[in-house]
DNA sequence: CTCCTCGTAGTAAACGGTTGCTATCGTGCT
DNA sequence: AGCACGATAGCAACCGTTTACTACGAGGAG
């Protein structure tokens, strides 16, 4: 008796397990290179050799393996987004872009919801490092902190190096040099305006209301906030900027706050529509009403702000558009048929756009 | 001049690209295997050797490829998701539970949004059988449909045979025998509970609604609907059934269509909340007060409940949960540490219930 | 003083594709 | 007829890890 073989290298595979491309070859007796050139369509195939692969592709069941792929090739047709919270709809709107012009360029979508937290927020980004995503988005604002810049760059560096790259979705870009697209949203300008609205209406004594104090997006609100005031040569109160959080809860409390602490104010900036859905809630408490009694706007026009009585004056962001240009930033020039002379831009801004609606009317007088 | 030998194996690399588990060896004197070993901490190392691999690691910025990784090894760490859209709350919190209990587990999450058609979710499920994700859950309301059912029936099949699951969330199981886990929550339950709570106010000209005829979630919830009505040995006038899509605009113009009909109801029972909030609008605009003139109840419990005025009486779904269980279910046996004595049910049903706020009253008079 | 047995580390064969190069065959040209 | 060439197909190296097996040195038992 001949001493058991080596395990063979075509050796018997679990009749149930999933078809290789070597089973396909096989039954079609054709190699496996021949296999992959049909399903790439990237290299002339016989039409009865593709025929008769395809045949054999149909009657295995045939599914290729993305990793061997993605490990193989150099895409992994995949892109990533990293958002604080999914079911807020400002990060919902912005990934559904992602995930449809992901889709339009034959990508999958990995979503990361880090609840809030900056380092669960570099975990996510080493993860998908770890998956070579072909882009990473990071959206949402940024913390404003030195050692949390250098981490983001370090990882910058890191996608870039493996052929990828970092895309900041909302929120500005890092030092120059470091290889990251932003796309933006002009935030300050959006703020300005609608405080120019609230101005233009005759109140002065306006109420800023919420957003993490250490956020970007905070920043950038209360920048086009005053400089909204300084256009017109008015001074504001700063005992009427309250920051901490966003959040229908937040929004509701220190309105009740601010109504108890006896501020003089006759309207409310809520730094999101979220916080003025909040606000909105505090003031009929109060038996306020709006905009009789105090006028409200807030900002990103998410589906709440048509939802609140009365309809809710905010600033439309391009939410889906931003995830979609994201997107865009990120693969370009991945693409096999990126046109060379599409010289890609470090950062974007697009457009915000006040929606008057009927929140805001008159001071009240007295 | 020697001729140039062929590429030499271990050749030079771009010293810019990632470092692979090779470059950590070298650098550490050690084996691939061992740099293998030490990451993933499942065989003895000397602490000395561990160190000084740990130290290479660092020094070289060494990402593992998730994709080699899922080669090799038989996990991908990912599941996979699919539901009709992202930015609707109901799928939103699904998904923040599918998230959040994939990351307990150490996965990464990829989402996929169709739109809501059957033939982008059949595509997306075989993008996810390419990705050989852990787990593929379906969220949502299913066609009832012979062609598609044997459809999913078939991918079911194929993820089972490739050691992955399906799990349908919220969605009624396929028929004996194939490989699928559904996690379901209370529809019929919740639709006769509300109904009676409806009832018992005195209301029986009850208006439903909204939702896609051919949807899974629409039958179970009329279902309910008819079932509390015969409990009480009640007749409905099925001229009071109007289905065809879930939506805030549907609520609202077939809610002014049926005022328009002519139609005799004292209360409806919207088929979601975001139907809900079309027929708010509705009615507000034809003057009618709720839950004075007409009552109104939804389904879902999503946050715009509270924001409409008055707030809506609605059953809560438990969505996230429905989310994390769907995901224990899909890689239950996957984990090494498994239960061997934690039996897998084919099917789990979590409870619904009514929550009362201030959108019903007893019918009008007249 | 052998022989085992641990405790560690290395070797090399997969995993399932992709792709640069080479090989083969039938034609159109000269 | 001889030859270069275009169209196809195959060979085999390679992508970066994991892991079954083998190898080796030291200490303990007999």
């Amino acid at each position: 008796m001949a001493a058991e073989p080596p395990r063979t290298r075509a050796r018997r595979r679990d009749p149930e397990a999933a078809r290789t491309i070597r089973d396909v070859a096989a039954r079609a007796g054709v190699s496996t290179a021949t296999v992959s050139r049909v399903v790439n369509g990237n290299y002339p195939v016989a039409a009865s050799t593709r025929a008769a692969v395809e045949r054999a592709m149909r009657d295995l069941g045939y599914v290729a393996n993305a990793h061997a792929r993605a490990l193989a090739g150099s895409t992994t047709r995949v892109v990533g987004i990293v958002v604080s919270e999914i079911v807020d709809p400002f990060f919902a709107y912005i990934a559904r872009g992602v995930q449809a012009e992901a889709l339009a360029s034959g990508r999958l979508c990995l979503v990361c919801s880090t609840q809030g937290g900056e380092a669960a927020e570099l975990r996510f980004v080493d993860l998908l490092l770890e998956q070579r995503a072909d882009a990473v988005i990071l959206v949402g604002g940024a913390v404003e902190d030195k050692e949390y810049f250098a981490a983001v760059g370090q990882r910058a560096r890191q996608l870039a190096s493996s052929g990828s790259s970092l895309v900041l979705c909302g929120r500005p870009g890092l030092e120059d040099g470091v290889p990251a697209y932003a796309v933006e949203y002009d935030n300050i300008g959006g703020a300005a305006a609608i405080t120019d609205h609230l101005l233009s209406a005759g109140h002065t004594k306006i109420l800023y209301l919420g957003g993490p104090t250490t956020l970007s997006t905070t920043t950038a609100r209360l920048r086009g906030f005053h400089q909204a005031f300084a256009a017109r040569k008015l001074e504001h109160d700063p005992r009427l900027v309250r920051t901490g959080a966003f959040g229908r809860q937040w929004g509701y409390q220190q309105t009740l706050k601010a109504l108890d602490d006896g501020l003089d104010f006759t309207a409310i900036f809520a730094a999101n529509d979220i916080v003025a859905a909040g606000v909105y809630a505090a003031l009929r408490e109060r038996g306020l009403r709006i905009p009789d009694d105090v006028s409200v706007v807030g900002y990103d026009d998410v589906p709440v702000a048509t939802e609140l009585q009365p309809a809710l004056t905010t600033v439309r962001v391009p939410l889906e558009e931003l995830g979609r240009a994201a997107v865009r930033a990120g693969i370009a020039g991945q693409e096999p048929s990126a046109d060379p002379f599409a010289h890609q831009q470090p950062m974007t801004t697009l457009g915000t756009v006040v929606v008057v609606r009927d929140s805001v009317g008159p001071p009240a007088t007295g």
